[in-house]
RNA sequence: GGUCCGUUGGUCGAGAGGAUGAAGACGCCAGCCUGUAAAUCUGGAGCGAAGGCCACGAUGGUUCGAAUCCAUCACGGACCA
């Protein structure tokens, strides 16, 4: 691999020059760098947005370096203030400890199980003590921990900033230490607490890493960062179907850009699909193609095709989904109202939506609209269908 | 420790004794349209079968009536020490 595709989809790389003589001289002297990229288990799933990092990891890895997956069980607990403007809830340890199960299973999606480390930070931060806190601690200001960009404006709108996020930055920076990191990777808005990595190693002794930071994925909003609580994000564990549903949904624009992060293709080629549209190709298409190659990296080759065909019969040509959950329901001999059926069914919350929706057109019976509330269900098979994604199969019995 | 201030629905944010599940925005859901699960446009919005019940940090008051007034508590902020 190429130095230029290394530095593909990266926002920064700093010290630049340092990093790449370093490469260099690595490889020169047959020595595998110590990549370091660390995940808080904040959340249950993975999502595209943690791919750009874990791509960046895998590029690392296939120039024969090592990659230290790094999950942060430890500060998990305090919960990255990171781009945030108010105080994380901090999750208890089992918490944790669950969701970093669920990220060692999704990370091999992309990494390369052999050449992994996987590492966690209790390991070294439980011992640490309060004696070792209080030395990082000293290590840096709170002058110079107002800095960032995000505390700034907190404390700014008088907002709380509690003292236990300040050592945030220092125990992920303390991370580099334990692990002698010689590049870490984060997103752009880890900037920060990347550099306080390079300066604590100084402190400790060591050569400061290098450190390089991959751009911020938008969501499927086009317009805020991809993440679970914005409910914009494409997961991976998505089923097939739900994934190359989410990418058609994005903007033309928004398309673009993720050609740029996300596709694997060359960048000559990204730009010739774009001459094609700009010469008037359907963008459906190459919205398409983009779905086809997400899906199939994470469902395995054909998954995306698949995906593609299902995806034009349910919403181009209005056919029924291929699995719709059947249900039974338990009905009186008089029937059951439909709203009643709905909710029973699991495709609306309450009656009051079930009723809702039936008045806003929304409710198909057997493939037939039915706008009256009052209508009685009596036993029997029904296909029940709300909205255009919501179905299933009812046995009233 | 003192003085002052704030706390509203998924989010931001109006409201400051009386129509009302609470303006508006964003988000969300649905409909129309569409290549699209996009954009625009239109509509919707607690729960309950109903009587009714629960909702504006919590509790307790005042009042015919409170998100709006009072008290206490909790959480947070500013300034002074």
């Amino acid at each position: 691999m190429s130095l230029d595709e290394l530095e593909r989809a990266t926002n920064e790389i700093i010290p630049k020059d340092e990093f790449r003589t370093r490469l260099a001289k690595a490889a020169e002297a047959g020595v595998k760098l110590r990549i370091k990229a660390g995940f808080d288990p904040t959340a249950k799933d993975l999502h595209l947005g943690h791919t750009l990092l874990l791509n960046k990891l895998r590029a690392f890895q296939e120039l024969g370096h090592e990659a230290i997956f790094l999950i942060g069980d430890f500060t998990g607990m305090i919960g990255d203030p990171t781009g945030k403007n108010e105080t994380r809830k901090p999750l208890t340890r089992q918490q944790v400890e669950e969701n970093a199960q669920t990220y060692k299973e999704q990370v091999f999606k992309i990494l390369d199980p052999d050449k992994t480390t996987i590492a966690f930070n209790s390991e070294w931060l439980d011992k640490l003590g309060t004696e070792g806190m209080l030395k990082l601690a000293a290590q840096h200001t709170v002058a110079r921990m107002l800095e960032r960009d995000d505390f700034q404006t907190r404390y700014r709108d008088g907002q709380p900033i509690a003292i236990h996020e300040f050592m945030y930055p220092l125990l992920q920076g303390y991370d580099s230490v334990a692990l002698r990191a010689d590049v870490e990777l984060g997103g752009n808005d880890q900037k920060f607490n990347l550099l306080v990595g390079r300066h604590l190693q100084s402190v400790y002794g060591q050569r400061p890493q290098c450190i390089m930071t991959v751009p911020i994925l938008e969501g499927l909003d086009g317009a805020n960062k991809m993440s679970k609580s914005l409910n914009n994000y494409i997961g991976l564990t998505d089923p097939a179907g739900e994934m190359f549903g989410k990418v058609m949904s994005v903007s033309d624009t928004l398309m673009w850009r993720w050609y740029e992060l996300l596709s694997f293709r060359p960048l000559s080629e990204v730009a010739a699909l774009r001459a094609s549209v700009d010469d008037g190709a359907n963008p459906r298409d190459v919205k398409m193609a983009l779905g086809i190659e997400i899906v199939d990296r994470f469902h395995g080759a054909g998954a995306g095709e698949a995906a593609k065909a299902a995806f034009i019969a349910q919403f181009s040509q209005g056919a029924l989904p291929d699995n719709i959950p059947e249900v039974s329901i338990a009905v009186p001999a008089e029937g059951l109202p439909l709203p009643r059926v709905l909710k029973e069914a699991g495709l609306v919350a309450s009656n009051g939506e079930g009723n809702r929706m039936i008045e806003q057109k929304a409710v198909r019976v057997n493939g037939e609209r039915v706008e009256d509330r009052a209508l009685m269900l009596a036993a029997g098979e029904y296909l029940l269908q709300v909205g255009s994604r919501r179905y299933a199969r009812a046995t009233l019995a």
